[in-house]
DNA sequence: CTATTTACTGACCGAACGTTCTGTATTACT
DNA sequence: AGTAATACAGAACGTTCGGTCAGTAAATAG
């Protein structure tokens, strides 16, 4: 939570070197603090402290606070829902589809760890967060159809509805948010293979 | 959110007929509205408008806000501690003391939803929060032991470590909350039952 | 050299926050 | 009947909240 600033810096004339933002590198701490403590538990108190900037400082590169969640939750919203009409989503057996799905989801969650989570932890609170809610649903809903596509082709377990069986795999896929950390070495890739694989055929051995 | 109450009620003078609350019961409606707007974003407003008492008549029952969440989270806490040293989860092949944990955290999952849920969404803000979040790490770490054990015995899969399997059954698991209503009819055991079987087997048609 | 724009600050605002205090009916006890 | 305890409410507390505003120093444009 010090101030870790983006790439450009500028001189004061009081000799201090001091961070100069933009609204993107704003952003980015102001996610990372709103992952870290909740949106509601983050006051402007904690994103100053965060970015080294005043608070009214942080009114000169946004409108309010619930822009930040607003961009933040579009930087995870629009690669998700853009996903589902990509080559991958579209062709092959609904079993391949599927899977591009999954795998696409896993990265995505990977390159975008801190929005995606911010996501993940909205409760509906403001128009802005039932906003999103409802994407969310849109895109859980594309989710199902699929599933329920491979069920029909013989691909997936016919003994679950595909509602409930898109919900427990996107339950397992959204969870890595709580321990993935790229930095330790573990490629979006790799992830993305061994959820894949868990998913598809279980934890037991064979 | 309207004022649903608690099963004693008194007549006032006024013929009003309002709930009579006592530490359990207002601890129901506060929990509830702490799962629906999280902690943080959850004020007194809030609870007075969902229990139909006055700010100040809240505090005759409690002593701080921060008090509801401490009590709200040892409900979820207990039972899941305790099942780690339940019977079934000390005896047996670790495959079968494995599936005891998941199935019995399923259970609890399902008779205390709202104080799991609250527990899960816990961020770490306050000296209670953090010590919510070590008791999860514990738990955590228990069950990642029971797993490895069920590894070196060839029940389950070699080829991802156990704390990354461990965490992965308890995302699908924990996920159950965003969806599960009981009232719906799929009773506790039968969604036991179908997550086990997803975990173990995977989504796969065989 | 001047004018404008950009990045930032401290002082301040009304509202909302969690909490406390004083008071009042109703119930329970003796 | 008198006393104590219980369950509430209204008003107010100091603090923090998100947000505004007038101003300044540095960089840029003409």
């Amino acid at each position: 939570m010090s101030p870790t600033g983006p790439a450009e810096r500028r001189r004061l004339p009081s000799g201090d070197v001091r961070p100069t933002y933009n609204l993107e590198t704003l952003l980015d701490v102001a996610v990372r603090v709103f992952t870290e403590r909740g949106y509601d538990g983050t006051s402007f108190q904690h994103l100053s402290h965060a970015s080294g900037l005043s608070k009214s400082s942080i009114y000169h590169h946004i409108e309010s606070k619930e822009q930040l969640l607003r961009l933040g939750l579009e930087r995870a919203l629009e690669p998700l829902m853009a996903s589902t009409t990509e080559d991958g989503a579209t062709t092959g057996s609904a079993m391949q589809r599927l899977s591009y799905l999954v795998r696409r989801n896993v990265e995505i969650l990977s390159e975008r760890l801190p929005y995606v989570t911010l996501l993940l932890n909205v409760h509906g609170n403001t128009e802005t967060e039932r906003w999103a809610l409802g994407q969310r649903r849109d895109y859980d809903k594309i989710v199902a159809g699929v599933v329920q596509e491979a069920i029909d082709e013989g691909d997936v377990r016919a003994d679950v509805d595909a509602r409930t069986t898109a919900r427990l795999v996107f339950g397992m896929i959204n969870s890595v948010r709580e321990w993935y950390r790229p930095e330790r070495g573990v490629t979006p890739d790799e992830l993305a293979e061994l959820v894949t694989s868990m998913l598809l055929d279980g934890i037991r051995a064979r």
